[in-house]
DNA sequence: CGCGCTGTTGAAACTTGTCAAAGTTTGTGG
DNA sequence: CCACAAACTTTGACAAGTTTCAACAGCGCG
């Protein structure tokens, strides 16, 4: 009753795309959207039962990354976008001249690879931060879902826009603010998101080096180091290499508000 | 032959919708897609003559703003997103703090309220630059369209993807670039549209302020000044005001090279 | 014709970047 | 399991680029 006859047909071509653009192997999936338990902040969230199963039908292939390995690269075939079951990713584009700009840091319950969809190229990098699964959504599939479901489709259409309105604050973090505000921005967004998974909001662990912090924030990795220990001596965070321990979240607050 | 039935009835609440929201009075469109001059460039870009035909059926209603006045608001109601027919806009997202951060400049042909969708408010001010006229599109008018056919869904899809991708570009550029090589780089971008659009590449009015601009490019607006002095005194451009003459286009391609 | 807004230019201050060195952690291979 | 190498982080000193503050010029508008 999950899967209607027109979507197993429908399906097989797009497995042989995946196999065929991706040299990492793809394994059936042993739970559904319906059954994950990231489902209230991925992308089953706030749809109905009935949505959820169809995405079920959809949603059929999980595929493993190993830290420090490209889900996808910048230039690869675009076929699916992904949903992060496990661990977590960097995306970042790449300048002719070899800059990088890391434009997002994703974690588990967060999609990646809308990027691909405008010229049916990826355009950029995405990079497990550790290792990590992702579950396959072949976009053509949600594309149909979208067309039969009314609230599938405004739904996939929010994401993308949030996407959108998100840009848009990085925009003006790496357009108006300093390397203190930036820093606190960053960690405060990470802990609401932490948080929103279930973990600790004020303890927890970096998956990303100093440097891609960096690339993020539009900084260089000194200047990230010297604001984390600068942090540290004004009592707002603990830090020890990776692990960060957020002593003071007001404090962190304060900063962004000036 | 080109509205049907269905849509008519449809059509009625959200114009509705549009005159309740909006101070501003919207008034019947005399020119359709399918043969207005900017389809070249234009939401109609690319798509079947078909799918323009349904595009005739829901873009219905233009809306003038004049030069400084809102189109809308960070805050308003989402119901449509729009083209621009004539005139030019900024978008603009607003900190809490007052500190303002211009998002994006769009021009003739392309569209502006993407941001909307997410929240169903939007998210930024946008706000004309010179007076101007847009088509009003309302989005669930649209939507229904995706439903309806496959090629508009994948246009409509590729149209916020790539504007997910544009915002990448930006980031690369407050991230990693110099003050020269940002300003270069919004020259170059703004010949290539106009370009596109029929108009001289090398010769144009800017129609944004220096701090406009230097909002735009996360930089102050005695830097915009300065760093278009230094490309006159090196004989790239020529300024006087908002009059821009670029006189070296290799020039300015290559202070981006590095 | 003057007033205000926008743009230009200069000098000093500040923030961040660059270069360099040393310390720390992580991972690998013996 | 330890040792060593590689990668990452921290910190300092100095340089460079941008902002800030200030003054003035030019253009458009009433």
């Amino acid at each position: 009753m999950y899967a209607t006859a027109s979507l197993q047909n429908a399906r097989t071509p797009v497995i042989g795309d995946v196999s065929v653009t991706n040299s990492t192997s793809t394994s059936p999936c042993q739970i559904r959207c319906s059954s994950c338990t990231l489902k209230h902040v991925c992308l089953p969230m706030g749809l109905t039962t009935e949505d959820v199963e169809r995405l079920d039908n959809v949603v059929y292939f999980h595929r493993p990354v190993k830290r420090g390995q490209p889900l996808y690269r910048s230039g690869a075939p675009f076929n699916a976008i992904y949903a992060i079951r496990v661990g977590s990713f960097k995306a970042a584009v790449v300048h002719d001249d070899g800059r990088e700009q890391v434009t997002g840091f994703q974690m588990a319950g967060e999609l990646i690879g809308l990027d691909g969809i405008s010229t049916e190229k990826h355009t950029c990098d995405a990079i497990a931060l550790e290792d990590s699964e992702v579950c396959v959504i072949p976009f053509q599939h949600l594309e149909k879902l979208c067309r039969e479901s009314e609230t599938m489709q405004r739904h996939v259409h929010k994401i993308m826009s949030s996407e959108i309105v998100g840009k848009h604050g990085l925009m003006l973090m790496l357009g108006n603010m300093h390397a203190e505000e930036r820093l606190a921005t960053f960690l405060l967004n990470l802990s609401q998101r932490l948080k929103a998974r279930g973990y600790s909001p004020i303890a927890f662990q970096l998956r990303m080096s100093r440097a891609e912090i960096g690339s993020y924030l539009g900084m260089k990795l000194e200047t990230v180091s010297r604001t984390f220990s600068k942090f540290q001596d004004q009592g707002l965070i603990n830090t020890q290499q990776k692990k960060i321990e957020i002593t003071d979240l007001e404090g962190l607050k304060h900063i962004i508000g000036r």
